[in-house]
DNA sequence: CAAACATATGATAATATATTCATATGAAAA
DNA sequence: TTTTCATATGAATATATTATCATATGTTTG
């Protein structure tokens, strides 16, 4: 269901050959998405499956509105989907991008 | 001189098993530093090579003291390194997994 | 050892960001 | 069709962050 993706030194090298000033922007705005602790909660929460705002609201033991904020913020940069099944959205993760960037931040934090 | 560094979808999985709250909050901090168009450009920059702070101020267009503090920043990340030779103060890159980092994000905003 | 050069740093002002509160929207159930 | 449940959203407040300015530190050179 996944397809495998591999990451080796020659295709890090040429994904990060030539950025221009724009993407380099841009980067730094996908960053900041990755950068606060709720929105990395949310999404580790999605790292286990699907989850409706409720669900989320309790595992994160947060207040309903910050986190709808923050899910918006998420879907906005295309790092989460939703779709409504009555009365509740259901999020999920987008992509696999987002668990291998935190994986390479894991691994940084554990040295 | 490179080690080799492979990450497939089994490597990526383990990292992202049972990471705990305090770990969670430490990789939002981490993702912070990449969270900054300023700090993107200084890394960037070190892709090419050692560069000294003058040198850094002249390719990213910005004044000295901004520059200095955003790589005490960095250096305090670990993600740069410093060493001095006589008067200047000469910075490199800490370790790989930055360019890694950067480079899933770039595939990430390319789709 | 005084002047010049390279870098670092503290304080401040400007800006951005997150959470809360109140309320709106939209779907289902009574 | 009114009420209830689930989620979204605008405004306001609190907090964090960045660049600038002024100045300090440390090194070399005359």
């Amino acid at each position: 269901m996944e397809q495998n993706i591999v990451y080796d030194e020659k295709k890090i090298e040429h994904l990060i050959a030539n950025v221009s000033e724009d993407e380099l922007f841009n980067l730094a705005e996908l960053f900041k998405v990755f950068a606060d602790s709720t929105r990395i909660r949310i999404l580790y929460d999605l790292f286990q499956g699907e989850r409706n705002v409720t669900e989320i609201c309790e595992d994160l033991q947060m207040n309903q509105s910050a986190v709808s904020h923050q899910l918006k913020l998420l879907k906005s940069s295309k790092l989460i989907q939703s779709k409504r099944r009555g009365k509740t959205i259901i999020y999920s993760l987008a992509d696999e991008h987002v668990k291998t960037i935190i994986a390479m931040g894991k691994e940084h934090i554990e040295e």
